[in-house]
DNA sequence: CCGTCATATGTAAACGCTTTCATATTCTCG
DNA sequence: CGAGAATATGAAAGCGTTTACATATGACGG
């Protein structure tokens, strides 16, 4: 069986009688063509089985129908949903997506971009603002419509949702029915916008009642559940014990949660616990958590949509800036205080 | 700010006084040139800011050490874990991921996958074996690496884990307990091989103690918690009622098993209930979840390293059959039967 | 001191497509 | 009926690399 090449737009122009260009403008600009031309053309490409090379249109062309994504992680429910809506939204458009992670360390983002920037993607999706000067001139010397989710700089498209006033929403909430006593478990705020966000937020709102956040009331953690059961062990041990925690990510809270129930804290009783994202399983916990809606699978969409528009009308006048909405989801874990 | 063009080989060329082929062997074969060639061209290189164009390196070579992968979703624990450790893998070998996902439906993922292999991937990972004869048929004629996770054929490599005998394992061992009346519930089956195996493999667990699994005691559900809250709900009606639910994918068995929890019923006395993935959470809720063990994570890496093997060495011999070992985690949702 | 070979570099032809420009054909209308 | 416009097709020049082949240079043995 011998190994046939693979049909090019040279081989279909040969068996059809016209030449490549005609043969190429069948694909692309179909209407250009004659029926007839069009229709034997086309039925030598079904026959030879033609499909098209993208990697020679995206040279010759310029442009590679291709967007790179960068996230911190793939594994984590509020990133992949977002993924997933995005990746939705650009195959509907034709747009392949080129995904790499960089488990949170700069460096890997840095190698991620120019990996993707050197593969001619068409635009760059990047999850907030902050990284090293070299990541940022990288981008900039791309020319390549580049959008920031979840936080980012006004120089430059951004999707975001306001992370800050998630934190505040949750942490007034909790003041206005009683707390006094705060701990915060939260992910590694060094490189990391989204999480310092929401804990300003939260300060901010404690600081409205001259309530201190102290280095003490605050664990960084790692964005997992165990870790929110590690976070939540150190902050019991606080005095006076905190009468509410705050995950900064609901996987953090729901660890919190665990640990708590598994020494006998009654949730919402003895500890009231909050979190920030609303993942598909707070709602279904019992207690059910209290938390702070975060439209991820929106974020997606939006930023296809932005991006698709870039990439199309390089009308690029960058600098749109969509903030989508946060909401209080008031459940089960949170209560006034007992004492 | 004139826009500058991006630098190309013949610029360097140019610039450094040598010809555009030096310039090229001194990005790829460094060790053909003499050092002080070798070092004026670096120099102008680095001065310039020159960054390969992997289009027109790909074009002309014909790898673009770029991967193609399709999945079912993105956002699912089980896949998203198998995605980062893959892309993790990929990235540190200098290869893109291309990633794209269908959401259950045969014709997307055949357009995804016509979209991959146009775009020149040098290989392709594929979720399970069932798809229809033309995306065979694509696979085929793209002449390129195949590999399939989860399930497979053996006419192609594949990385599997053994899902007949997860179902296989956590039914006998509910058996075992003395459980005879069973609930299924598990994603949809038709085009979903490892749903069909896991189902599969509890039949044969209890037909070998002469029990049968009819198709009342079944309920296809999406794999989400609430499609288990709904899966759990329809089985409680069931006459007799069951006395273990168990969820093919451990997102249903958690929501049967908060289901189970909003009714009264408690889990593990009144009605056990058991899952297969082992995915985070379970190991947290109360009472734990018994599930079986399936990493995820490993498929992802082992999948990625004979990919590898496989586009370096062109020594395709393929039919690699590497299957995983799944294993029972007894938790605290399941006990002996209380009648 | 010449032929032979290894080494370093250059020349030019691909790779498969798009696109500009030119050419051939047909249509329109005064 | 013929000038000019509109339409359909073709020829050929890229796009930025890689790579087979050619050439130039110097080393070396006889």
């Amino acid at each position: 069986m011998p190994r046939h090449r693979k049909p090019t737009l040279n081989d279909i122009a040969r068996e059809s009688g016209s030449s490549i260009a005609t043969v190429s403008r069948a694909m692309s600009q179909p209407e250009l063509l004659q029926p007839q031309t069009l229709e034997r053309i086309r039925e030598v490409a079904a026959r030879l089985g033609y499909v098209p090379n993208r990697r020679a249109r995206a040279l010759a062309s310029g442009n590679s129908e291709t967007i790179g994504v960068v996230v911190p992680t793939l594994n984590s429910p509020i990133f992949s949903s977002t993924l997933q809506e995005m990746q939705r939204s650009f195959a509907a458009n034709g747009f392949q997506l080129l995904i790499a992670s960089h488990e949170y360390d700069p460096a890997s983002e840095t190698a991620a971009l120019a990996q993707l920037i050197s593969h001619g993607v068409d635009g760059l999706v990047v999850v907030g603002a902050q990284r090293p000067q070299s990541s940022w001139a990288l981008l900039e010397a791309a020319q390549v419509p580049l959008i920031q989710i979840w936080e980012g700089r006004s120089e430059h498209d951004r999707i975001t949702v306001d992370n800050y006033q998630a934190g505040y929403l949750v942490a007034r909430y909790l003041i206005d029915i009683g707390h006094r006593k705060f701990g915060v478990i939260c992910g590694h705020l060094l490189n990391n916008d989204r999480q310092s966000a929401r804990v300003e937020g939260i300060r901010a709102a404690l600081e409205k009642e001259d309530l201190r956040l102290a280095r003490t009331q605050i664990s960084e953690q790692p964005l997992t559940i165990s870790a929110g059961r590690a976070g939540c062990m150190t902050l019991l041990e606080m005095l006076p014990r905190p009468t509410a925690i705050i995950g900064t990510a609901d996987l953090l809270a729901i660890g919190a949660m665990f640990e708590a129930q598994g020494r006998g804290i009654v949730v919402p009783d003895a500890l009231s616990i909050a979190g920030i994202d609303n993942v598909d399983v707070a709602a279904h916990l019992s207690p059910s958590l209290t938390t702070v809606d975060i439209p991820a699978a929106n974020i997606g969409a939006e930023a296809a949509a932005l991006m698709l528009r870039r990439v199309r009308q390089g009308d690029t006048k960058p600098g749109t800036s969509i903030s989508l909405p946060v909401t209080l989801v008031v459940r089960h874990s949170t209560a006034r205080p007992s004492d």
